[in-house]
DNA sequence: TACTATACGGAACCAGAGTTCCGTTTGTCA
DNA sequence: TGACAAACGGAACTCTGGTTCCGTATAGTA
């Protein structure tokens, strides 16, 4: 999936209209809403297994439904992408959100970051949900990065007031750094691994002088 | 241009007949070599501005040869990429290496990094030369490879002896955080820079005590 | 049970990008 | 200058992967 932002398409701003999902009179048929979560689960499957450049029939098939379907409940792949990218970036908050006030503000926020890389080698569409900064999002999941992006403010600042972590530090820097390293576990050298590479950045991270 | 291991085509270790490329008798005809040397100078102006996925197409017009002079030259894509790639890794290795010797050990091995950091965001398809870990390169690739990483190892041991980074950073782990520092600058968070991301790293890969 | 709107499946379609082919042009050498 | 091997150009081919279309199947309802 290309996340080229020249669209060749022209402008078409909320073409005329009522609301465009509110219009909907009767419920979804039983077997169209087991579908839809057969390939959401799927394709959770199969972009964690892959990665996000998967051709979509694998999903497809995966689910036991055939492509038309699956364009039935998800207009485009992308839009599908973003469905499970909602979902991962959701997680991650909520991850994040957990640890607040804990007793060891220093742990907390540095045991986020652990969760975090672990996560991405295991989930590989993790990757993605990092690399969201430049690509153009649905209102959904432009509020989901925001939430995820107030959650790690919050855990960061309060390592900071706990003095665990360099007071000059932003939210921003944080989240490019974890990205940055969750991206690299896809092409990572021989002799080392992602952890090692966290903790340098942990290191790098910390107030001077409090312990490893 | 994809990084897929899987190849459909079966093995295939070296066909019979005389050395491939020694066999050239006469040598290359005049307009031939020109045009050569425009193909690759048009390949590295145009993977360095938009990254290794531009069509071949708009090398070779860059260029002003058709695509077939393009392929009478490299006999894929990706052969005209490791070309590229072969020469980026000797000009860094080339720098890590002019580095050696300096009078501040520890300013050199920083020195270096931030080169590498700074000279990713101009040149973009350096930023797949970090990611070469996981490709299957040809000799000559792999060997440019070899002889990148011996200088950094050569770099960073002379900094751990002056004490001017911690003696258990290993070379693959300082390749891999700089590959992906320079992955970063791709999808780097709004409000924050590469630069400012590496000093995180680099106070991380100091001696603790050092001064910033 | 019959009827109909809804949903399904997957073949067909389309677009983009790498690669090949072949008729034409050109450098080199006698 | 003429002949020919070498090289050129770019249309055409191929392969891959996203998307659409339409005939068929089925859940829901009277």
């Amino acid at each position: 999936m290309s996340t080229k932002s020249a669209d060749p398409k022209s402008a078409d701003p909320k073409p005329a209209g009522p609301a465009p999902d509110t219009e909907r009179t009767r419920p979804l048929r039983s077997d169209a809403i087991r579908n839809r979560s057969r390939v959401l689960a799927a394709a959770e499957e199969v972009f964690a297994a892959q990665g996000v450049d998967v051709p979509v029939d694998v999903i497809a098939e995966r689910a036991g439904v055939g492509v038309g379907t699956l364009y039935r409940h998800f207009p485009t792949k992308e839009a599908l992408f973003e469905a499970i990218l909602v979902e991962r970036v959701a997680e991650i908050a909520a991850d994040a959100r957990e640890r607040l006030g804990a007793e060891d503000h220093g742990a907390a926020f540095f045991g986020f970051l652990e969760y975090l890389v672990s996560e991405s080698s295991r989930k590989r569409d993790l990757i993605n949900a990092f690399a969201v900064a430049g690509v153009e999002l649905e209102v959904v999941a432009a509020a989901a990065k925001h939430d995820l992006q107030s959650a790690v403010t919050d855990l960061l600042h309060e390592a900071q007031r706990a003095d665990a972590v360099r007071s000059d530090v932003t939210a921003p820097l944080v989240l490019s750094l974890v990205g940055a390293a969750c991206s690299a576990v896809d092409h990572i050298q021989p002799g080392t691994s992602p952890s090692e590479m966290l903790a340098v950045v942990c290191d790098g991270l910390r107030t001077q002088g409090t312990p490893r």
